[in-house]
Order: C-alpha cells, then structure tokens, then sequence
DNA sequence: ATGAATAGTGAATCATTATTCATTATAACA
DNA sequence: TGTTATAATGAATAATGATTCACTATTCAT
C-alpha cells in the first residue's frame, strides 16, 4: 500500500504561498501551484481538498505559531509590560522578514477567510489577539499603560497600523525598511499607550 | 437623438457600492447589480465599459471628494494642527457613517485597485495622504508633533489602524460603535504624536 | 517476485459569468 | 406625426478555470 508523500503535501503549500501571494487568491490557477510545486494538477486534490482548503491552512499555521509565542510570554515574571509588548512585535516582525510571502497573504487574504469561517483561522487569530490584550491589561493594572483607551479599540488598532505598515514594505521594501518600521513602531504604541503627564492634558 | 440616462448612470453605481459590500468585488455579479440598478444586464455596459470600470468610479469618487476638504483645511490660519487632524478624521469618520457600505469597500476592496494602477485611485488617494502629511509637517515645524516619528510611516500608521478599526465595526457596530472610535482614534493619535515629556524617556 | 491498494496524472468535464449583439423600444427632432 | 438615431434588452456566446475521473505507475506487504 503506497502512502501519501509529505513532502508533496508541504511543496503543493509552499506553492500556494508563493502563488497566493503573487497573483492574489481569486487569480490564483490551480495549475500554476501545481507546477510550481512539481505535481500534476490533479494530484493537489490528493492532497487538499479544494483550492480553498490550501490557503485555510497557510493561515491556520501562521497564526498558531504566533498564538503560542505569545502565550509563552503571557507568564513571565522577568519581563515588563512593555517588554513583552516589544518582543511580540519582534517575534511578528520575525516571521514575516523571514517570509515576506506569508506578509503580503496576511494583508491581502487573511480578512476575507476569517470572516467567512474557514477553518479554524479565526480561533487562532482571536488567541493570538486575546493573548495580546492580556498583556495590555497587566500593564493597565499595573499602572504602566494609559487607562484611557479602550483595549479592545487598542489592540485592533496595533494590528491595523501594523498590517498597513507590512503593506507598505511589500510595495516598496527599499523605502520602508521592515527595521525602521519596527522601530517606529515601537515608539508610537508606547508613546501613545504610556502613561505620562502629557497625556491628561489633552483630555 | 435619445440620450444616455444620468440617474440610470448613478443608479448603477449606487448599486455597485451596495453589492460590492455584500459580496466582494470577485463574487459579485453583474447581474445582481443590474437587477438592483433596476436595468437589464446589457445596459450596464452602455455606462461603464466594463465591471471593473465601476468599483473604479466608486473608489475615485470617495478619494476625490476627501482630497478635496482636506485641501481646503491645509491653509487655514485659525486652526491649529492638532485641529486640523481631529478635522480630517471628523471628515472620514462622517463619510463612512452616511455610507456604510462604501467603507466596506474601502477596507475590503481599495487595495487591490489601487496596487493595479487603475484608473486615478492611486494618485487621489496620494493627494489626500500628502495633504494629510503636509499637516502633519507643520506641526512637527512649529514643534507642536513630536519630531523622532518618521512621518512617512506615520501616515501609514494612521491610515491603516483606521482601516482596521473600521473593519471591526463593519462586523460589529455595537461593539464597535463609531463616535467611540473616532474619540479613541484621537486620542491615541495624539498622544502617540503629540511633544510632551515622557515621550523623550522612552528613547 | 507478485499483486493489491493507492498515488499520480492531465485531458475532459462542468459550472460559472462577464461580455456581446441582434433585436425592440423610445425620445428627440423635422 | 413620421423618421431616425440611439437607448435598452436579455438570450446567446465565449472564456475561464476549478474539479473530476478513467487510466497508469509505484509502493509495500506477503
């Protein structure tokens, strides 16, 4: 009894990684993922169910790779709000250097999926957010972080300038280096979430 | 002579925006917006040359009418530029409030067309975010904006946490009603751009 | 070494829809 | 009121591309 190729499986999703992010979902051929992927073009239905079910689970890994890195973080006693903050941002910015594909099927795919149900992508991108927000709130407790704004706007809001920003690279890598982007990043969350004087006197 | 039908025209585009929303620009059929507009499926095409030609209009006319009041706000010497920020994102925020759908479109839609180059979205959309930065320059000018934040990446910054917070209200406008995000919106903004002291603590 | 059992194939199928076009209806003008 | 140019129509067309399936190749247990 032969059994299928593992190998095949992670190529044909590799393919679609690539493809996806290249073409866009909806232009995206079948075909095209095949070849790059080295299979005939019915053999990814060996495989994956339908084209759909491929991009489901490009997104179902990303976000539970992350949604673990963070949970990770959530407990530690060694680290300030701040820091935590810090490091998921590096740990965001990290996959996403490392794989600039998986960025732009991020800005471009992930909305359409999540709001449709699929799979599990919005289960995994809700904990990877609610592991966030609970960061957040530590550091609203412990009078770290400005208590005026509304965390759950908060945390939609990182995840919308950051989203924009990676769009940004995609398009011009060279004028928006992931770095710098990064950086600044960093100095707007907490200038913006920090509590200092200034901050009470513009209401 | 018999001459084209100016509300027939406005018809058909006001019923784009609707399915466009509904559906999504790929699912969406002309057909439906046909059948919506309240004229055949053929007529369509004696007032837009094709299907794409209309979510094209619809994203022109939104980036047009906002470069424009934001054009005006630019030279106005009784204003300051935190008041002129806060004005540009009264301006946005009421668009989107009269016309749900179009920020539906915006959030969901404008990338992809903007990306492609087609017709003028992008250049209107640059002229309203240069407007924008041209604020923004000012009041770092006259030592008003905190000067360490890339202003380039600030705009983004901007354009896409809003983008993303108008996306949740899309999908939740009790959770998400809009005036709170508009005053959340501004309040981080400011002081995430606004000169005050602990901003200079924290690198 | 043999033969199930299943992987792999890619041409053919099938469904879907944007667009066209032959035809009819209507508004404007003489 | 008749003529005509063009608007309006919607069924037919044509293109596209995901998915299927009849067939071949390969693996593996015996």
């Amino acid at each position: 009894m032969r059994t299928l190729d593992l190998n095949k499986r992670k190529a044909i999703l590799q393919a679609g990684i690539s493809v996806f992010a290249d073409d866009g979902y909806h232009t995206a051929k079948i075909a095209k993922i095949a070849e790059l992927a080295g299979v005939a073009t019915g053999s990814i239905y060996r495989y994956y169910p339908n084209k759909e079910a491929i991009i489901v689970v490009i997104l179902e890994q990303l976000w539970e790779q992350l949604a673990d890195e963070v949970r990770q973080l959530i407990h530690r006693t060694d680290l300030q709000p701040v820091e935590k903050l810090e490091l998921i941002i590096d740990q965001v910015f990290d996959i996403f250097t490392a794989n600039p594909s998986l960025a732009i099927i991020f800005v471009n795919e992930h909305h359409q999926f999540m709001m449709k149900g699929a799979g599990r992508v919005k289960a995994l991108y809700d904990a990877f957010l609610d592991s966030c927000e609970q960061i957040v709130r530590e550091g609203v407790a412990r009078h770290i972080f400005n208590a005026n704004v509304d965390i759950k706007i908060f945390r939609h809001y990182i995840i919308g300038a950051f989203r924009h920003l990676l769009q940004q690279w995609t398009m011009d890598p060279e004028g928006f280096p992931l770095n710098k982007l990064r950086q600044n990043l960093k100095f707007i969350i907490k200038n913006g979430i920090m509590q200092h004087a200034a901050a009470h006197a513009h209401r």
